[in-house]
DNA sequence: CGTGCCAGAGTTTTT
DNA sequence: CTCTGGCACG
């Protein structure tokens, strides 16, 4: 069944991808469909390199075909095309903190008042209006004429004007241009449409509207496409994704044929069960009813701790009961509601010695040093980024403050010139404060510099170089204090990532930059890591593991006190639940604290309605019968009788260290062949010794490169 | 201009 | 509690 659209309706663990992935090799091997001809996507990265992988693995080869997200599919359309929307070739790409710092600046400079529209409000909204297809004017049509709309409408456009001026695509832009390139220029669509003459969606409930029409404009003319998807898996509704999309389907494309695929080859018969006792309550769904021939398997256990900490205990002591040799730590996942739940139990564990893994929480790419480091390599690729500039001109500290700042950027503005020609002008580097004047001159030589070399350097050089010649590790070093420590271990630690990329094949400033926007913190989750996994049920999607506990059942934390008056939103929590549920194979713990403290002050709870949903049958453990009355709110006894240790690893080393000062320690003498242990990344073996710079393979992490003097490294 | 202190806010977030 | 950003002071 390949022709025509075709909706498979594919319950959580029922081999959705590999049913995708069979249906890729089949096209390619058996009815001769050039792989050139077909084209995936997928919401992650992650996603999409398994499916890559799984289908070169069915074809015995690499295979040359468009496996991609949505965002990199369009950014590839993009990069051929953008001159039709005006745009320059070479645009970049802007991350969510790029933006937040241009509605910042927007706020500032139309005295818009912070606290009445906060930036963060303002950039969902404009989310929202781009995933509607609305511009700025398209806003003002719509929606009535009232004060907060004007300022709305006013930061809207001029956000669109920024992004334009510095040749700059925010997220939503890649997908919303895209569909734009193709309503404007017939030539582009038809080519793709040409092409394209297999198309295939995976996660299709979470798609937007913008999304649906990518694809369906695609579609149109071979018409076939094939989505996968489960509506009772749709828990991106809060960011756009409109679940209808998958629900009228058929209706969308006429002569659909729909294949539901019920059979779950993941969990036992309870767990299905129990996840389904809970999705039932939902009104908005297509029926459905997972089965499997897998065993019966155990209750779900569930356990009303008398508080956090002891709900982090008891998961901790059911970890260590039920790990054998037979299990590795990676078969355990905790997976919570808010980030912010992830910190009690890093501390359970990191003091009864279970390795674990946060997953989430603040992006890799998003912290500062990393990001200091992609300003200034994307200002090299593009001297005329503003914004780059603007956030590493005085970083590291140059003696260039605001009104240094503010006079740059009045002059850019008059003279149409952009903020490096403006520092780049002799004039202006002597019209400012001397001190102020040198560093200007250094930014602006150093850049330079690079720009008119960055064609016969590598990236790791181009790196490397920015490092020394603009100060910033200079300026680390000579800081001597423990958070200038991990800021110098992330920045070799990155310095490994470019050296992976490296590795594949050519690479180019521009791809670089270009493949790292587009990564999330998942990514990098790696499954091999025999530790703890801990993450939100957000970021668990798609992933299983044997054993799964679900932490803080309670009304107003899951479901979240914002869902709970409303309907939708509560249907999309238990979905939510439902994903979580189901990401278990072998056993699933459901826990609840009757005393939780949040945000500093504590407060009795509420066991969860999706416990109260569940089927009694199918649970077990202590306080599940227990009435209110029986409980022992408050007594803060510890469960398995540990006495509130001190972390083995403080939990948040930066926070930490920025109290601390450095402690300066004795130098590690090392030399080649030395076994080692690093705090992170576990033992290895030292390869080489440069000064300072030593290069270890890890037994674990693979080979690192890191500085002898700062890191972290015990010789064994 | 840079630092340090205080006030305020604090779901989820594939890209 | 713990992070962030604004403002006042040196």
């Amino acid at each position: 069944m390949t022709e025509g659209p075709l909706l498979i309706l594919a319950g959580a663990g029922s081999g959705k991808t590999a049913t995708m992935t069979h249906r890729i090799a089949h096209l390619i091997k058996d009815k001769g469909v050039p792989p050139y001809n077909i084209l995936a996507v997928t919401f992650t990265n992650k996603a999409a390199g398994e499916m890559r992988e799984r289908v070169e693995e069915l074809l015995g080869g690499s295979v040359n075909m468009w496996i991609m997200t949505f965002h990199a599919a369009c950014l590839r359309i993009l990069r051929m095309h953008a001159d039709v929307l005006g745009y320059g070739r070479d645009f970049v790409v802007y991350d969510p903190v790029d933006t937040k710092s241009v509605i910042k600046k927007i706020l500032k400079e139309q005295k818009i008042d912070e606290k009445t529209f906060n930036a963060n409000g303002l950039l969902s909204q404009i989310s929202a209006c781009k995933e509607q297809e609305l511009s700025p004017d398209g806003f003002r049509e719509v929606y009535e004429d009232n004060y907060h709309n004007d300022v709305v409408y006013e930061v809207y456009r001029e956000y669109d004007r920024t992004l334009r001026k510095n040749n700059a695509m925010d997220f939503d832009d890649l997908l919303l241009n895209t569909v734009r390139l193709f309503e404007k220029d017939e030539t582009v669509l038809a080519k793709y449409q040409d092409r394209f003459h297999y198309i295939m969606v995976d996660e299709y409930q979470d798609t937007n509207k913008t999304q649906y029409k990518f694809v369906a404009m695609l579609a149109d003319r071979h018409k076939n496409i094939c989505v996968v998807g489960d509506d009772d898996q749709c828990i991106y509704q809060w960011r756009g994704a409109d679940i209808t999309n998958i629900l009228n389907f058929e209706r969308d494309f006429p002569g659909a044929q729909v294949i539901k695929l019920e059979q779950n080859y993941r969990s036992t018969g309870k767990i299905l069960a129990a996840a389904h006792s809970v999705i039932e309550n939902n009104h908005q769904r297509k029926a459905k009813k997972l089965w499997t021939e897998a065993e019966e398997g155990s209750n779900i256990t569930y356990r009303r701790a008398d508080n956090e900490k002891d709900e982090a205990a008891y998961v901790a002591q059911e970890i260590i009961r039920v790990k054998g040799p037979a299990q590795k730590y990676s078969d355990f996942a905790v997976l919570y509601r808010t980030n912010s739940q992830s910190r009690t139990f890093e501390e359970a564990f990191s003091a009864r010695d279970i390795p674990y893994k946060v997953v989430g929480g603040v992006r890799y790419y998003d912290r500062k040093e990393i990001k200091d480091m992609i300003a200034y390599m994307r200002l090299v690729l593009n001297p005329s980024d503003d914004l780059a500039l603007t956030r590493i001109i005085n970083e590291p500290k140059r003696g260039i403050g605001t009104t240094t700042v503010t006079k740059l950027t009045g002059f850019a503005a008059a003279t149409e010139s952009s903020l490096f020609e403006v520092i780049s002008d002799e004039g202006v580097q002597n019209g400012v404060s001397a001190k102020a004047g040198s560093g200007l001159r250094q930014v602006s030589d150093c850049i330079r510099k690079y720009h008119d070399e960055m064609d016969n350097l590598k990236v790791s050089n181009i790196y490397d170089g920015l490092l020394n010649d603009t100060g910033y590790l200079k300026a680390l070093e000579t800081a001597e204090t423990a958070e200038a420590e991990i800021r110098m271990e992330n920045l070799l630690e990155f310095k490994s990532v470019i050296f992976d990329y490296e590795e594949e094949g050519e690479l180019t400033l521009a791809d670089f930059l270009e493949r790292i926007a587009l990564i999330s913190d998942i990514d990098n989750h790696d499954p091999d890591a025999d530790a703890v996994v801990l993450m939100t049920m957000h970021s668990a999607k798609g992933l299983e593991f044997p054993y799964v506990f679900m932490p803080g059942m309670e009304d107003g934390l899951f479901p979240g006190w914002r869902s709970i008056d409303d309907v939708s939103k509560l249907e999309e929590e238990r979905r939510l639940c439902y994903v979580g549920m189901t990401r278990a194979m072998e056993q699933l713990w459901l826990t609840s604290a009757a005393y939780r403290v949040m945000y500093g002050s504590g407060s009795f709870t509420r066991e969860s309605t999706f416990l109260r949903e569940l089927d009694p049958k199918l649970l077990e453990g202590d306080g599940v019968f227990r009435s209110r009355s029986e409980s022992r709110f408050g007594e803060a006894k510890s469960f398995d009788g540990y006495q509130d240790p001190a972390p083995a690893r403080p939990f948040d080393r930066l926070a930490r260290a920025r109290r601390e000062v450095k402690k300066k320690k004795d130098p590690v003498v090392l030399a080649a062949g030395d076994r080692v242990k690093h705090d992170k990344f576990g033992e290895g073996l030292v390869i080489t010794v440069k000064g300072n710079v030593v290069e270890v393979a890890f037994d674990s992490a693979g080979m690192k490169k890191l500085a002898a003097d700062v890191a972290p490294l015990t010789k064994l």
